[in-house]
DNA sequence: ATCGAGATTTTGGGATCCCAAAAAACCCGC
DNA sequence: GCGGGTTTTTTGGGATCCCAAAATCTCGAT
C-alpha cells in the first residue's frame, strides 16, 4: 500500500479523467479533506504532485483549477511519447547493445507470436499480449542508455494510454469472426514492426530503427483516429475503456 | 518571492548540482529542517518535488538518496531535449504555422545577428543574445502547437544547461582577439541554423525543419565534447559556469 | 442603486504534535 | 566473540493548530 497521498493522487488523477471535476473546476484543499476524509497534508502532497504532473493548475488567486483533458490530449502526448520511443530505438541500435536486451525483445515477440497464433482474443490472451508489449516496449526505453529518455516517458506515463506499451482494443467490437481476424491480424501486423525494430536494432541500424518506431508509434495516432471517425464526439472516458491496462505496477520502473 | 518550499527546493537542487552532497549521500528530513531553519512541512513538500524531478530517489527503506548528476547526465538530457525540440520543429512546419509566431522568431534571428554584427562579446551583449536565443526556441517549443512537446522539455529543464535555449560559453577562453572572433563565428553559425530553421517552417519543409535543428541541438553536445577533451575530469559545476543562463523567470511558461 | 472601505470568512502555508514503522543499539545466552 | 532477539532511538506519515493573505461579504456614503 501506497502513502495517503500517493493514493489521494491516482483517485483524484482518476478523477480528472473520468470528467468528474467540471472542465475549470475550482478545487481546494479543504473540499478534499472532507470528499476524502482525510487531514490536509496529504491533500496538499497529492495536490503539488498533481501540479507538477500538469493535471492541475494553479489558479488566480487562491486553489487549483483542475485542466481539462482532451482527446487532443491524449493524442499530442502519444505523439511525444512516440518520437521518444523511436529516439530510444535509434540510440539502442547505435549502442553497444547488451544482447540480454535483444534477448528480452526477441522473446517478448515470440510472446505476442505465440498468442495471435492462438487465433483467440479472451481476455487472458489479451492480458499476456499486453504484458509482452510492455514488456518490449520498456525494454527498448531501459536497454537505450540514455536514462531521460525513460524518465521524460514516464511524465507524462499517468495519462490514459501513454503508460509504456498500452495497447488499444475496441472490445465492444469483437463481436463476429470477421472483427477477431481483422484485430489478429492487427495485432500481427504490429508485431512484424517489433521484429524489424529488433533486427534494425540488432544490425546497428539506427536509422532503421528510429523510423520504424516512429511508425509503430504511429499506429497508435492512428486508431485514435479511426474511433473519432466513427465517434465524433470521442470522450478520454471512451479511449480508456478501449487501452489496455496492466496492473499499475506494470509501469516502467528503474 | 515563492513559497518556501520551491525556494528550498530550488536550494537544494543547486547544492546537489553544485556536489555539496556526496555521492548517495541520505538525506532526511530532519537534517534539512535542521540546516534551513524550517520546519517539517515545506521540507516535506521539496523533498517530493525533487523526487519527482529526478533529483533524488527514495532509497531503501528510510530517506531519500542524492542522485549524483554527472557530465554524462546533462549530456544524456540534452540530447533529449534536442530531439523534442526537433519535433516541435517539425510540428511547426506542418502546422497551420501563425505568422506572429514566426515574426518572433525573425525578430530573435536579427537581434542576434546585430549582436555578432558588433564584434564584442561584454557581458551585456551576451545577455542580450542568450535572451534573443531563449526567445527562438522558446517560440519554437509553444508555437509548434503540441503542448506535451514544451512540458516534457519542462520536465527536465531545471538542470544545469537544459532551460530553453541556454548557452554555452567558455568565457576563461575569451582573452585574445582571436578567441573572440572565433567564438562569434560560432554563434553566427548557430544564427545562420536557426534562420534554416525559420525558413523551413515558413516553408512548410517539415523533414528540412527537423533535421536541421537536430543539427543545431546538437552542437551543445558537441561542445560538451569539446570541453571534455580539453579537460578529462570535467565537472558539472564546471559546465554550469560555461553555460549562460538567465533570469531564471526567463523559463519557458504557460 | 453603486461604489468603496472596512469587517468577516475562507483558504493555503507553515509549525508542531503524535504515532507507527524502521533502524540502530543493546543485551543476553551460547 | 557472536548470533539472535529485545529495547531504544530515529524517522517519516498524518493530523491538528495557527496565522497571514486573499476573497467575500456588509454596510454606509453618495
Amino acid at each position: 500500500m501506497e502513502s495517503i497521498d500517493v493514493e489521494l493522487a491516482n483517485t483524484i488523477r482518476q478523477d480528472i479523467i473520468d470528467g468528474t471535476f467540471d472542465h475549470g473546476a475550482r478545487i481546494t484543499e479543504a473540499s478534499l479533506c472532507d470528499s476524502h476524509k482525510v487531514s490536509r497534508t496529504p491533500v496538499r502532497l497529492a495536490l503539488r504532485r498533481l501540479e507538477q504532473e500538469g493535471m492541475i493548475r494553479k489558479s488566480e488567486g487562491r486553489g487549483y483549477v483542475v485542466g481539462e483533458i482532451t482527446v487532443d490530449d491524449i493524442r499530442q502526448a502519444v505523439l511525444v511519447r512516440g518520437h521518444l520511443e523511436s529516439l530510444a530505438a535509434r540510440l539502442m541500435a547505435q549502442s553497444k547493445r547488451r544482447q540480454s536486451d535483444l534477448d528480452q525483445m526477441a522473446r517478448a515477440i515470440d510472446r505476442i507470436e505465440a498468442l495471435t497464433d492462438i487465433g483467440r482474443l479472451d481476455d487472458e490472451i489479451i492480458r499476456g499480449m499486453h504484458a509482452a508489449n510492455v514488456e518490449f516496449h520498456s525494454t527498448v526505453l531501459e536497454g537505450c542508455g540514455n536514462d531521460y529518455v525513460k524518465f521524460t516517458c514516464n511524465q507524462i506515463s499517468h495519462l490514459p494510454m501513454l503508460a509504456a506499451g498500452s495497447m488499444v482494443f475496441d472490445r465492444s467490437a469483437l463481436n463476429g469472426k470477421k472483427d477477431i481476424e481483422k484485430s489478429i491480424l492487427r495485432l500481427k501486423i504490429g508485431n512484424s514492426q517489433h521484429r524489424i525494430i529488433y533486427e534494425a536494432i540488432e544490425q546497428g541500424d539506427a536509422v532503421r530503427a528510429e523510423g520504424m518506431m516512429r511508425e509503430h508509434s504511429n499506429t497508435m495516432i492512428e486508431y485514435i483516429e479511426v474511433f473519432e471517425r466513427r465517434n465524433k464526439k470521442l470522450t478520454v472516458r471512451d479511449l480508456v475503456s478501449y487501452s489496455v491496462q496492466g496492473d499499475p505496477e506494470n509501469k516502467v520502473e528503474s
